[in-house]
DNA sequence: CGGCTTAGTGAACGTATGTTCACTCAAACC
DNA sequence: GGTTTGAGTGAACATACGTTCACTAAGCCG
């Protein structure tokens, strides 16, 4: 309509990234239970019954959403594993890049935190799942870092999922006043440290 | 109706029990952003418009329940700390008070997780404010252990931020998963003595 | 006893919901 | 270039929603 070149298939993706974003928008102050599919269609421009050449319901709707916001979430971690070599550099290099992140993609990271509780179950299901993956790829990549050798896998899961949930917590702050986000990034530094300082001492003390 | 003498206000405070139970009972796997004043109304057993004479919306009784729910917590936390005069025993002796409490009033703590995040805004904002209190609350007792002297107030709410933050990440995973509850305890109980050590060492180390 | 208060009733309203079905009409294909 | 495919349309449905209003009936109080 608009364009007048654009293949059939690049203007369905096109819809449907529309549906998404919608989907992100309408969530924003409730939660994915409380939007309807005729919302979403309103928001995006097209008739109910379009909704369904895309998605079979909200709930699967949601599943994408999850999808998509991991792949940000994923990129994100990448992003801060790799500049980061060493343990204190890792908190003082990293938690700008996590605030960065939470800033450029606030719909994704208040998505999750919000559904991962509050989420039709399988939405739930799936965000818990795709946490547990990532803490577990912390924990190895925490492996690798020298001077923990004498950590047992235990342990480094506990320590790794210590570190998952404070970066939650964190991006679930930074989402809701992102006004404050100098003096909540301050403060899990400082959280960060005393948690890694605990678990660099864990080792000496059982 | 079913009992012979009951005084009115008896009665009318029956109903709104019932409506508040069967309110924490809906939102269980949706939240309160979905759930309909005609859904607990027919839940309770009344008429949609006897629901008025109690709440004159949906969010007023979530504002309700959102004081429902913050007098068990503190009912704990008094709990945990009048039985925990040091700071190991603080661990290992309250643990199980958390599980306990968690397990018998599962719908409440699941009410904070959820609405804390994805509950209408004004609910939302209640949790936070009081779970903000609770945190303070917390660091001041911390501050009359033996040993805490040379932490900053500052610090001080910062650990207990990460405790609080901590017990709220244990509520969710057991009302989640009360099966699993032994697992849990152990971790928290771990992770926790991780912190711990590290809020100690970290005054030597600042 | 008799009037007053009030928790709960029941009908009615306009609006929003999910889902169905038959349809259009332009890009894709042989 | 004629046929097929499929994203989007629009009407229709049964059901659910919040809120209104006039009402009943039972506990309260002078």
């Amino acid at each position: 309509m608009v364009e007048v070149s654009e293949s059939r298939a690049d203007r369905k993706e096109r819809t449907r990234q529309s549906i998404l974003g919608a989907a992100l928008t309408l969530t924003a102050d409730s939660s994915l239970v409380a939007v309807s599919l005729r919302q979403v269609a309103k928001e995006v421009g097209i008739v109910p019954t379009a909704f369904y050449r895309h998605f079979d319901s909200v709930e699967s709707l949601g599943l994408a959403l999850v999808e998509e916001s991991v792949v940000a979430l994923r990129g994100m971690l990448r992003e801060v594993w790799r500049q980061a070599p060493e343990f204190r550099d890792f908190i003082d290099g990293s938690l700008p890049l996590v605030a960065s992140h939470v800033r450029a993609h606030p719909q994704h990271y208040a998505f999750i935190v919000r559904e991962r509780v509050a989420g039709p179950p399988r939405v739930r299901e799936a965000i818990r799942h795709e946490i547990e993956l990532i803490t577990r790829e912390l924990a190895t990549d925490v492996a690798r870092v020298p001077g923990s050798e004498a950590f047992s896998t235990e342990h480094l899961n506990l320590l790794a999922d210590l570190i998952v949930s404070s970066v939650v917590t964190t991006a679930e702050r930074l989402v809701d006043r992102p006004d404050q986000e100098e003096r909540i990034i301050a403060a899990t530094r400082t959280q960060l440290r005393m948690l890694l300082i605990g678990g660099l001492n864990w080792r000496s003390q059982r």
